[in-house]
RNA sequence: GGCUACGUAGCUCAGCUGGUUAGAGCAUAGCAUUCAUAAUGCUAGGGUCGUUGGUUCAAGUCCAACCGUAGCUACCA
């Protein structure tokens, strides 16, 4: 048995769970649920992040505190993501004695083996609301070509990149004050000096070949030390040892991986340094976005081998997901919100859906509307759940819904059988694609079968009704193992399978023994077909939940960020 | 600008280390069927595999250039 940790970054708690959000948390729980159902042990924790500019202005826009935003958004958070669901063993919050335990843990491990130094630094300064501004939070016009209103880091109308302190005629883009220069010093990690590491790391298979070519070229442009502090006011943990120093949110995000999983580990009394000595022999997982490629995989791996804790075994990288092949963004209306697709869909839907596109590469995945219902319409219903719709009238009305007591086609059984290997391996490479595409071959070759033997007519000849019998029950037992196959992928609907199979909960152990002389329950609709125009109402709805929002920073103009840079990057990873 | 990935039928994609007339599903058309949630089965049309050049007996499959698309260029809560 194998000994696994499973996580998906952290979100952010700034804002509601949305579809971005759930291709990552379904991709994770799909692949926590085939270990599972393989035997191993696995633990899947996440957690909110909580820290930083982002929540203390919010929390002060909303007049309260961040602690009861943060509350606030927690419970949202985890009821909306159990409502899909995602089977977390523990879901926490990076603003937790354990996250400030591990903080402080590693943070000095690293400050006394000489990898932590100080430098001072120059950085725009809001003199009204008393705080530095991250580059984020000031807007001015472009130096290179004068566009107005550009934010600090780089120019949307040029696309040249800068230093916010190059900007022209900058504002801050929290009290519209002209900001000031000044100096103060901050704590960095000292990267460059874990670049051998970095270079064998990368390459030691935790990480997918395209991410490592992208990792080879940061290191080979040269690594710089990564600056850890922030100045007060922060919300977040005080750095141990220095004065009004704040660990920046970054630092203790991923460190947020670990305060779960101790939490978890208190409550249930297992041995947190089994899975995190630096020679421990279980598996660290974790599945982030291409957008935090560079925490998880040149900070994270680093800060951890430095401070005597184990690196992770695999990063998961996934794209970013689009709708009908635009960035999913609330001023073009292709936003939606997970509490919003459930007021339309069954979550197993967007879940097939996700699993029949993803591979395992960081590609961008679109969500197409008409490619949605008709992958939900053709596929789970009109192959497979058909399977057993048809073949369940017969062995209801003539066979007491009792199965044959031996198999009419047992090569054709092998077959499906035999394909378990394959798919179990796709399972563990992430490539649920693969898994999808096969077994909806295998559901057509079922339905062949069916329609060759063509039950509605045998039925009527009063010496062949055990042919009858024999052909449903193959139908049953191959629409067992398929779903057997899909279990991961479409929790609720398996279960429906399951109560209808009346044979317990399956495995992938027992999913290969065909039931035989087995009495079903009564069967009930699986699964309902979609529409297209309930799609549409969604995606609607979708841009009327979040176009209030857009106007009400607009018209405050003084957006701490530009709404759509919210989304892009509403999902960092702790 | 630099780098990376991608560009195969209307759509989503298979095509591994180069080797018979380029495949599947969906969509479309016709036929069959009626057990099944207007589901299923059979058949058909549809692609100069982004462009050009090269290597090779042989390239969608390797190389180069070009065109196009997307992304990255790390400290942003």
């Amino acid at each position: 048995m194998r000994r696994i940790l499973v996580t998906s970054a952290l979100p952010y708690a700034n804002g509601s769970v949305h579809l971005g959000h759930l291709l990552e948390h379904i991709q994770t729980d799909i692949w926590v649920r085939f270990q599972r159902m393989r035997g191993h042990e696995c633990i899947y924790v996440c957690a909110d992040d909580t820290h930083g500019t982002a929540t203390m202005l919010l929390a002060e826009q909303e007049g309260v505190g961040e602690e009861a935003l943060i509350d606030r958004l927690h419970a949202e958070h985890l009821a909306d993501f159990e409502r899909f669901g995602i089977s977390y063993n523990n879901y926490y919050s990076t603003h937790s004695d354990e996250n400030q335990y591990f903080s402080n843990l590693i943070y000095t491990r690293l400050r006394d083996r000489g990898f932590v130094y100080t430098k001072d630094v120059e950085q725009l300064y809001d003199p009204e609301r008393k705080m530095f501004l991250a580059d984020r939070n000031v807007r001015g016009d472009c130096p290179r070509c004068g566009a107005s209103n550009q934010p600090g880091d780089n120019c949307d109308s040029c696309g040249a990149t800068y230093d916010a302190r190059e900007l022209k005629n900058p504002v801050s883009a929290i009290s519209n004050a002209t900001p000031i220069l000044r100096n103060s010093d901050h704590y960095f990690v000292d990267l460059p000096k874990f670049t051998d590491f970095l270079r064998e790391y990368i390459h030691n298979g935790s990480q997918q070949p395209e991410v490592a070519n992208k990792l080879t070229e940061w290191i080979d442009g040269g690594l710089r030390g990564w600056d850890i502090s922030r100045d007060a006011p922060y919300f977040g943990f005080p750095i141990p040892d220095a004065d009004d120093k704040y660990f920046y949110v970054w630092m203790d995000a991923p460190i947020g991986y670990l305060a779960s999983f101790k939490n978890w580990c208190t409550k249930n009394d297992v041995d947190f340094d089994e899975f995190w000595r630096a020679d421990s022999t279980c598996e660290v997982h974790h599945f982030i976005g291409k957008d935090i490629i560079n925490f998880h995989c040149l900070f994270w791996p680093s800060v951890l081998h430095h401070s005597d804790f184990r690196t992770p075994t695999k990063v998961h990288v996934h794209g970013m997901l689009t709708m009908n092949g635009e960035q999913m963004s609330k001023s073009r209306g292709t936003f939606v919100l997970a509490s919003t697709y459930l007021d339309y869909f069954d979550p197993d839907y967007l879940r097939y859906y996700l699993a029949a596109r993803l591979a395992p590469n960081s590609a961008d995945l679109d969500l197409g509307s008409e490619d949605f219902v008709s992958r939900v319409n053709s596929d789970l219903v009109g192959k497979l759940v058909n399977i057993a719709s048809r073949s369940e009238g017969f062995l209801a009305k003539h066979f007491d819904n009792t199965l044959a007591s031996e198999l009419a086609e047992p090569e054709l059984w092998q077959e499906f059988v035999d394909e378990e290997e394959r798919i179990a391996a796709w399972y563990e490479e992430g490539d649920t694609r693969r898994v999808v595409r096969r077994v909806m071959e295998l559901a057509d070759k079922c339905n062949q079968y069916l329609a060759n033997k063509a039950p509605w007519q045998l039925i009527k000849d009063e010496n062949r009704r055990d042919e009858v019998q024999g052909i449903c029950s193959m139908g049953i037992n191959l629409y067992r193992i398929l779903i057997a196959y899909l279990k991961p992928i479409v929790p609720s609907l398996t279960q429906r399978s399951e109560e209808f199979l009346n044979a317990g909960d399956l495995t992938w152990e027992n999913a290969t023994q065909p039931l035989l002389s087995h009495r079903l329950n009564k069967f009930g609709r699986l699964l309902n077909r979609i529409e297209l125009k309930t799609f549409n109402a969604m995606i609607e709805a979708g841009a009327q939940n979040t176009a209030v929002e857009d106007d009400s920073t607009s018209e405050s103009e003084s957006p701490h960020i530009e709404i759509d840079d919210f989304l892009n990057r509403a999902s960092r990873g702790g």
